[in-house]
RNA sequence: GGUCGCGUAGCUCAGCUGGAUAGAGCAUCUGCCUUCUAAGCAGACGGUCAUAGGUUCGAAUCCUAUCGCGAUCACCA
């Protein structure tokens, strides 16, 4: 549906039933007319049935011919059933170029102190291993939603909750400390979290090792899984952590830092950044202060054992474990304490955004009746962006089994595959050599991002490494070859349009644009309320490909009259100033050549 | 088993706040580089929109049931 017509049009419609049958009527519907019929915008007859019996074809025919009267924009029109095809004026839409070239900031909000504010999460790693493709559609989504809730008027602070304690940690440090030999990255050349990565799956090795052996000595799985040595040195470190150990806190200290050293790394690359960073080892402890709060309100209970729940029958969620019979948080606990501390923090804030996996749905529902129920105002600004999880066509990705797709990997794997397209194209040798660097990873990046934000977020994706990402159709490379194309088309000319000096007439593709470049400030709303990327991504394609058919078709530099020409330069400079715009939405960068 | 999500062309996806003959890309095939960048353009081929009912002028879209796939229901995070 296309309301985007209903500011041109809206007025006359009202007069019309006003006058002619005393209705007031304030909500029509538009559409773009189908190619195969005369026409550029169409009124739905049909809804209009609703406030009046007559035959739909004949109101149609009376609309259309009040319009063609009234109406200076309207040139013709035709009916098809109860479909209302308007042909548009080239001054109408001359105009609407007009006002589109002459916005600067086209399609995006301005802010200002009123704005709201809003912190949106994204990322959240866990500190005992690198980043995977999961983590990359996370980044991509978050980071992106960011850009778009700002366009859409709002202030947005990006964030990140750290995993940053627990047993996983500790499964790293014990097998550095008696397998590392003193290791670091520099000694070892390898980026900090993969560093210590790898000594999470040294750990995890030797772990399976022992339960085997205890196994053959007539040991049930699951004993043998508590009784492993090497896990119950994992669970002793654990506890002096807790104990505030100075030895294990300055280690922990020491490889944290070298984790978020790689990630840095990682998420430069990637393109994102982050305004705040939250720690669960700083957070924990004031959801431990919740839950107290809670029980002592009556909203929690505690069983026998010491554990405590909250009862969330009522809501068909069932009972919930918030704290262990040991008096230990859990994940919930701490995501209490995070959000807490966030809205104490900002007091401000307006919402509050979780980037995280569907396959934690259940557990967002939980969080937010429990800070429902607790009473805080700000529980209905909470938001979880639920996405699908990335796939592998043998099915979901296992650290322990080696099928996990490193961020770092696929990156650097993009960037080789643009590199061996570029090179058998062959139309950059004139490039230095490191311009040539960055153009590989521009390309290699944005056939990655676009492909991960072109499908709906709430979608499952599968990732075949072995298919690889295309460069050729609706890829990224495809939008940045465009722009590359349009940036050398207006190269050398002038940057003006003047409306009024118009005596010729537009080309269908021309119109097409034009009314292409209008949907521009609608999508970015849509994609804003559906906190959805694709949206921009889609309209992002269609876009392009309008203008590629423009561009292959019609004559811009070679345009019959001067103002034709000007037109065009303005036209084509306008497209490529909302690829830029929409692209930097989705955080991919642009080539001003490929 | 309960709950939630998904099912559209051989493959990957749009369309889903109901509107005309369901659209793209990839793959396959045919044309177009002495003319603004061929990572492109023009075209062909390809569909019982999982199935069955219902709601209505009209359903891929809304409702119900069934089937298939996935996630989740941990004193893991």
């Amino acid at each position: 549906m296309n309301t985007n017509y209903n500011n041109h049009f809206s007025n006359s419609l009202k007069t019309f039933f006003k006058s002619k049958f005393d209705l007031e009527i304030n909500t029509f519907e538009f559409q773009n007319t189908r190619k195969e019929f005369k026409g550029n915008v169409t009124l739905l007859v049909f809804p209009i049935l609703k406030y009046l019996k007559i035959d739909v074809e004949k109101l149609a025919k009376l609309i259309g011919e009040y319009l063609l009267k009234n109406n200076e924009n309207v040139e013709g029109f035709n009916v098809v059933k109860g479909f209302l095809n308007l042909s548009l004026s080239d001054t109408f839409f001359l105009n609407c170029f007009s006002a589109i070239y002459s916005d600067k900031n086209f399609g995006h909000k301005t802010l200002n102190k009123n704005s709201p504010k809003v912190m949106v999460e994204f990322s959240s790693p866990n500190t005992n291993k690198p980043l995977h493709l999961g983590h990359i559609r996370n980044n991509l989504l978050g980071y992106s939603i960011s850009k778009i809730l700002e366009a859409d008027g709002k202030k947005v602070i990006k964030t990140q909750i750290i995993n940053d304690r627990g047993i996983h940690i500790c499964k790293s440090m014990i097998a550095w400390i008696k397998y590392g030999k003193g290791d670091t990255p520099k000694k070892s050349g390898l980026k900090g979290d993969q560093l210590v990565g790898k000594y999470y799956v040294i750990f995890e090795q030797v772990y399976k090792k022992q339960i085997a052996s205890l196994i053959s000595k007539g040991k049930s799985i699951k004993e043998a899984e508590k009784i492993a040595p090497i896990i119950l040195e994992a669970q002793q470190m654990l506890r002096l952590w807790e104990s505030k150990d100075s030895k294990v806190i300055s280690l922990w200290k020491k490889m944290n830092q070298w984790v978020y050293d790689g990630f840095d790394l990682t998420y430069k690359k990637l393109g994102v950044n982050f305004d705040s960073y939250y720690y669960e080892s700083k957070t924990y402890l004031v959801g431990k202060k919740i839950v107290e709060k809670g029980l002592k309100q009556g909203l929690f209970f505690k069983k026998n054992d010491g554990s405590v729940w909250i009862d969330l029958s009522d809501e068909g969620l069932g009972e919930k474990l918030l704290l262990r019979s040991d008096g230990t948080s859990v994940y919930i606990t701490q995501d209490l304490g995070t959000a807490l501390l966030r809205m104490e923090k900002n007091p401000e804030l307006n919402g509050l955004v979780f980037t995280v996996g569907n396959e934690q749905d259940y557990h967002f529902k939980v969080l937010f009746s429990i800070i429902k129920k607790l009473g805080f105002n700000w529980s209905s600004s909470l938001y979880h962006l639920s996405y699908g999880m990335v796939d592998l066509p043998s099915g979901k990705m296992k650290s322990r089994e080696g099928t996990v797709v490193d961020a770092d990997n696929l990156i650097n794997e993009m960037t080789k595959k643009a590199k061996s397209i570029a090179k058998s194209v062959g139309k950059i040798e004139t490039l230095k050599n490191s311009e040539r660097e960055n153009l590989y990873n521009i390309i290699g990046l944005g056939a990655l991002k676009y492909f991960i934000l072109k499908v709906d977020p709430k979608k499952r994706i599968l990732f075949d490494p072995e298919a690889s990402i295309d460069f050729n159709g609706n890829t990224g490379p495809f939008i940045q070859y465009t722009y590359a194309r349009i940036k050398s088309l207006v190269k050398n000319t002038r940057d003006q349009f003047l409306s009024n000096k118009i005596s010729f007439n537009l080309d269908e593709r021309e119109r097409k644009l034009i009314n292409h470049l209008n949907l521009y400030p609608v999508t970015i709303s849509q994609a804003a309320d559906q906190y959805s990327p694709a949206v921009i991504a889609n309209y992002l394609y269609e876009l392009v490909k309008n203008y590629n058919t423009f561009y292959q078709n019609v004559k811009v530099l070679g345009a019959n009259e001067p103002y034709q020409k000007e037109f065009r330069i303005a036209l084509s400079r306008k497209v490529g100033d909302v690829i830029k715009s929409a692209t930097f939405l989705l955080g991919i960068n642009l080539p001003e050549t490929m």
